[in-house]
DNA sequence: TTCGTCATGTAATGGGTTACATGATTAC
DNA sequence: GTAATCATGTAACCCATTACATGACGAA
């Protein structure tokens, strides 16, 4: 996980550990985030392998040296067989997301397979949850009640969001470029206040 | 987190691990699962520690017979204590679901701060997301940019959903009591095949 | 000069999963 | 009598987190 969402970063542009990281939050942050405490020991471990190589610069005395990362060939090599593994690994929660993020570096057939696998591991998913709330519906008290049904909901919402990434992917098409929600503050002001949390 | 699904469980009423395992699969089922591996020694750690309580029926000869559990006043206490704890970890998201499964036993009070903090994470994580679209537009690739874009639209959906909970919990209503969502299958064709993975 | 943030790292621990192994009970 | 599922358990491992520690560098 870890290490395939390294190698895509690494494999767009060279890096260091504490850019490495950051870039790593803010494009998988929706749903995942990692701490230096996993990040360095992998980086090492992944150099050990070779799957990526450091400039070993340990500039300046003393202090420890910024240590610029690189992709080695066994890496790519490695990146693209994760990528392209599209089996069940590829559909659960985290795992799908990173994924995801490195679609563009993915082949469409792989990406195809793998949408079509969420899907169909959501679909059994949302099916289990309707079955629960059938059949249980009077064993449920109103706060467990309200889980299912928002759970329940989630799972719907993402299987639409999968049919028409699907499509669009079937259709040769090009990857969607919609606009992201708009805030719901019509007179947005320069200060751009968005939240006031007391 | 396991300890605290067994507790609020068990409280309920008493009942042996593979039951116990079930339930907790299904009441949970829509963001956790756990697997027998982590739930039997935890049964044992929590026996040890005078939490619960079994019925040490090593029934029949060979095998190692049903285990019953019960809660003791120990755990009883811990459960409740549990509960109240309305702090940061209640906000996490697995926690906060686990929280949420066992409102009905918890103190109104500790409800809403829990409520209230975890949509004050959400709101922050918003602002993140869409700080990093705005900021970063053009930096992502289109899938990126949808990832980002289906996340934010998640978390504005979680936030909607604590807004009403919140309120109808500010008018010491009754937890909500909607219908779940009706699956949308008037007239579906055969040729509508929802998935199909050879 | 002090604060924030950049930058790297380690030790201890956590909280689980996977795979395996065993046997009892029920349904057909 | 045999397949499914009920029922309990262990050993090995995994993949991370937390808390801590160190120090450089730029801006106020």
């Amino acid at each position: 996980m870890l290490e395939m969402a390294i190698l895509g970063l690494l494999s767009e542009s060279p890096m260091h550990g504490y850019e490495l990281r950051k870039r790593l939050n803010t494009l998988l942050g929706t749903f995942r985030k990692f701490s230096y405490g996993s990040l360095y020991p992998t980086l090492r471990r992944m150099e050990s392998d070779g799957l990526i190589s450091s400039d070993g610069a340990t500039s300046r005395i003393g202090g420890r040296g910024k240590v610029v990362y690189q992709v080695t060939a066994d890496g790519k090599e490695r990146l693209s067989e994760s990528l392209a593994e599209a089996g069940p690994s590829a559909w659960e929660d985290e795992t799908f997301g990173v994924h995801f993020a490195f679609f563009s570096q993915t082949d469409p057939q792989a990406r195809l397979r793998i949408l079509e696998g969420r899907r169909t591991r959501l679909e059994e998913k949302r099916d289990r949850v309707r079955g629960a709330l059938a059949r249980t519906r009077e064993r449920f008290d109103a706060y467990t009640l309200e889980l299912q049904r928002h759970g329940l909901e989630s799972v719907e919402r993402e299987v639409r969001w999968l049919n028409e990434l699907i499509e669009t992917e079937r259709s040769g098409g090009p990857p969607p470029q919609r606009d992201p929600p708009d805030e719901p503050s019509p007179g947005r002001h320069p200060t751009g206040a968005t939240s006031e949390t007391p």
